[in-house]
DNA sequence: CACCACCCCTGGACGC
DNA sequence: TGCGTCCAGGGGTGGT
């Protein structure tokens, strides 16, 4: 659920909370969602049966280390160390974090500040990640070089690049994280409605014009939504439990059969890339190039 | 390269 | 109340 800007909320709250806060200790309460990319294969996927990690691995989880600063790549986080350590964080679907002494089911990972504070990874489908590098270097090159520009600094001229050539469903495309990163389910239905692009025009077939409004949308979207806390679907909550609201600016995702704002045919919905998909068909054509 | 089925998981909604 | 079933949908993997 956590898609870019829910995932910058997160980023700004930890900014403020942690910058220069030393890390006295770092507890794993699940070695599932916990890798180190010296590991074989770790660097792409987690350890599942790694035994305990080594004393030394927790210095690259920040442990006796002082946050210097937290920096987002699409849907990815990495909070920077002091020594150059940096631990990379995806929130997959349920992933979430908290400073709440309130006690927490699906706690895989905290770290104990120096104040007394403890910072939670909380994940109930663990789907989610915690990765420990040696430096930020590393992990830009083993996590984050597979990623597309970030979706909040998308510009006509990129998105362009990353339709160049597609034949794919334009909604498919912007949830591909390699060709865009940090663009979900959600903002990519409000963005093309936004646009006023079919969901499944091939994305070559976008003029040049259709991609410079798609481009402007994304950001306008995200940027929205950023200024508004986020989208609260279900339970996701901020650091301290605040929710976004940009759930109620949603104007198609998951409104599959209710009216369109803009001219109150009813929604449709049906599925790309095996997600769930709204439109309306009278507002959002086919575009011929 | 693109698409698909499948898998990792849990919780909430819904029908009976 | 409780149980079974479906759905949510980020993303890796492996097959076609």
């Amino acid at each position: 659920m956590p898609e870019l800007p829910e995932v910058e909320s997160y980023r700004l709250a930890l900014e403020a909370e942690l910058l220069s806060h030393r890390v006295n200790a770092v507890r794993i309460l699940t070695r599932f969602v916990v890798a180190f990319p010296a590991d074989p294969v770790a660097g792409i996927v987690r350890s599942r049966t790694d035994a305990p990690p080594a004393r030394a691995r927790f210095a690259l989880l920040l442990k006796g280390d002082t946050v210097t600063s937290i920096l987002r790549h699409g849907k990815q986080l990495a909070i920077i160390g002091r020594s150059g350590a940096a631990v990379a964080i995806h929130l997959g679907m349920t992933g979430r974090f908290s400073l709440d002494a309130a006690p927490a089911t699906h706690v895989h990972v905290t770290w104990h500040l120096d104040d007394g504070r403890t910072l939670r990874f909380i994940d109930p489908r663990r789907f989610g990640l915690v990765a420990g590098h040696e430096s930020f270097d590393d992990l830009r090159t083993k996590r984050w070089s597979r990623l597309g520009p970030d979706a909040l600094a998308i510009t006509p001229k990129l998105l362009a690049v990353a339709c160049a050539g597609s034949a794919r469903p334009i909604k498919s495309l912007l949830l591909d994280q390699s060709r865009v990163a940090g663009i979900g389910n959600i903002y990519a239905d409000e963005a093309l409605f936004a646009a006023r692009v079919h969901p499944l025009e091939p994305a070559h077939n976008l003029a040049p014009d259709t991609l410079e409004l798609l481009a402007l949308q994304l950001r306008a979207i995200l940027t929205a939504a950023i200024d508004a806390g986020g989208s609260t679907i279900r339970d996701h909550r901020m650091l301290v439990g605040t929710a976004g609201s940009y759930q109620n600016h949603h104007r198609v995702y998951a409104r599959a059969g209710q009216p369109c704002n803009t001219c109150h045919q009813l929604l449709v919905g049906l599925r790309v890339s095996g997600r769930a998909t709204v439109f309306c068909r009278s507002c959002q054509l086919h575009h011929e190039k």
